[in-house]
DNA sequence: TCTGGGGTCCTTACTCGA
DNA sequence: TCTGTCGAGTAAGGACCC
């Protein structure tokens, strides 16, 4: 194990609401929610503004509605996001070949294998530096925790949050951790963690004196080895930049539950093509095929069914998925269906039969053309989501306040200018189309240019 | 108060072949 | 030939994470 706090945990702040707040002038300051905004929503992130009224992430939209109704309620712009990410993981990258992302706002880098920091004072300076750097590229804030191991450098990082960096010192963890509530372990859970505590254990340093046999008769081989190691600072997982996918799987919460069995097959027959839609574009195929039926009641079951070779085929998928919702009993209705696929491999059975061929079957086109209850195609009726941009040919550009009744409010206002007037269309006012985002940071002239011909070369 | 979506890993139970 | 057992593979569920 080292010594050296030379482990570095990035952690975005409030990642999705800042960077609405950071594309929309008017939300500074201001509670943002974001989320899925039907009724079965939950929030995803919000701003420390919106904390303060006791929303947090994971809880029920409905919920967060009434602990704060005049908050901003946005859906994610996940390209956005992962646009920014980009940016800042490609700062992380130049600081050390071992980047190990956790999510598009989360990364553990090994600053030691980058040659980044050696000793307390480097690692320091690197952490100040990064932050500084982030904040000129992207306009915004991430904390920092550094430490000698990823759950030290993680913890780290949630005690400087917002905004801060945190270091660990080398020989002082464990009486750091001691005082800590179980569940600042990685991996204690609400199950676990209600688990411990009614065996009497409540502090990490507890976990500690418990001893290692009791955790494991507590919670499993697995679980008790763990624990007991990470309750005594003992932690030698290494930063690990390329983790290969193990599976692919959609799933679908509906806003009301579906009774119809011809509907339920009908849904289950449509994720399984957006799973194998998903399974191609990333170059995969998998022998496991996965059903999964949350009921009305929120008991969920999933059934298996294990192929005898990969494949990435939609109607191999499409079937095997249906004839495992023959064995799901769907009475009293369902609220969720998903359909996955493991057991991945980077070449299908298919592609050996089709090597002998010469040739390989074609899908049917990606995308179907909407169709509508009675079942005749109709033109797209154009969609306004909550807080994505629009682009008006008289008021420039703005963002999206709330629709409905034909009626959409925009906001206009860019990520540099002063907070914006809002103005209301008709929803198919020619004059108002969807656009992309803008950069949150203004960019020079010349970064402008650089990031034009990066654009083109890799177009 | 009513619980998303996309993942990973672990445990337990069962089957099957050597 | 019968029986026990061991390990691998499969299936299902649960906990956890962001």
């Amino acid at each position: 194990m080292r010594t050296a706090p030379t482990i570095l945990h990035l952690d975005m702040d409030a990642f999705f609401a800042s960077v609405e707040q950071a594309s929309k002038p008017s939300l500074r300051g201001k509670a943002v929610i974001v989320g899925g905004l039907g009724p079965r929503g939950v929030v995803a992130t919000c701003s420390y503004e919106a904390r303060v009224f006791g929303v947090h992430s994971a809880m029920p939209m409905a919920q967060a509605r009434r602990l704060a109704p005049n908050a901003a309620y946005l859906v994610p712009r996940f390209g956005l996001y992962r646009s920014i990410s980009d940016q800042v993981m490609r700062l992380l990258r130049a600081l050390s070949p071992l980047v190990e992302p956790l999510s598009l706002d989360e990364a553990f880098v090994d600053l030691e294998a980058g040659g980044a920091a050696w000793d307390e004072e480097s690692a320091l300076l690197a952490g100040v530096r990064l932050r500084t750097d982030i904040r000129a590229v992207t306009g915004l804030t991430g904390s920092v925790g550094l430490a000698a191991s990823k759950m030290l450098a993680k913890i780290a990082s949630e005690q400087a949050k917002p905004d801060g960096l945190v270091l660990i010192e080398p020989g002082t963890e464990r009486a750091l951790l001691g005082p800590m509530p179980v569940r600042t372990l990685p991996g204690v859970g609400p199950a676990t963690g209600d688990h411990l505590r009614r065996a009497g254990i409540t502090t990490v340093e507890e976990i500690a004196e418990a001893g290692e046999d009791e955790l494991v008769r507590l919670l499993g081989k697995a679980h008790g080895h763990a624990l007991y190691a990470m309750a005594l600072a003992r932690d030698d997982r290494p930063v690990v930049a390329e983790r290969e996918t193990k599976s692919v799987s959609v799933e679908d919460t509906y806003d009301v539950d579906i009774h119809d069995r011809i509907r339920v097959a009908l849904e289950v027959q449509r994720l399984a093509d957006r799973c194998v839609r998903r399974l191609r574009g990333a170059g995969l195929s998998g022998r496991t095929i996965v059903l999964k039926v949350r009921r009305y009641d929120f008991s969920t079951l999933t059934r298996s069914e294990t192929l005898r070779g990969p494949t990435d085929d939609q109607a191999v998928v499409r079937e095997a998925a249906a004839r495992l919702l023959d064995s799901v009993d769907t009475t009293g209705g369902v609220r969720l269906l998903g359909v996955g696929v493991s057991g991945l491999a980077d070449y299908t059975q298919e592609d050996l039969f089709a090597q002998a061929v010469g040739e390989r079957p074609e899908g049917p086109a990606e995308e179907e053309a909407p169709e509508s209850a009675d079942g005749a195609t109709r033109p797209v009726e154009r969609r306004w989501p909550a807080g994505h941009d629009v682009l008006h040919t008289e008021h420039g550009h703005g963002w999206v306040q709330g629709s409905g009744l034909g009626r959409v409010t925009v906001r206009f206002e860019t990520p540099d200018s002063v907070p914006g007037r809002v103005r209301t269309f008709r929803t198919d006012d020619p004059a108002l189309e969807p656009a992309d985002p803008l950069p949150l940071v203004a960019r020079r002239p010349d970064e402008a240019a650089d990031a034009e011909g990066q654009d083109r070369s890799s177009a």
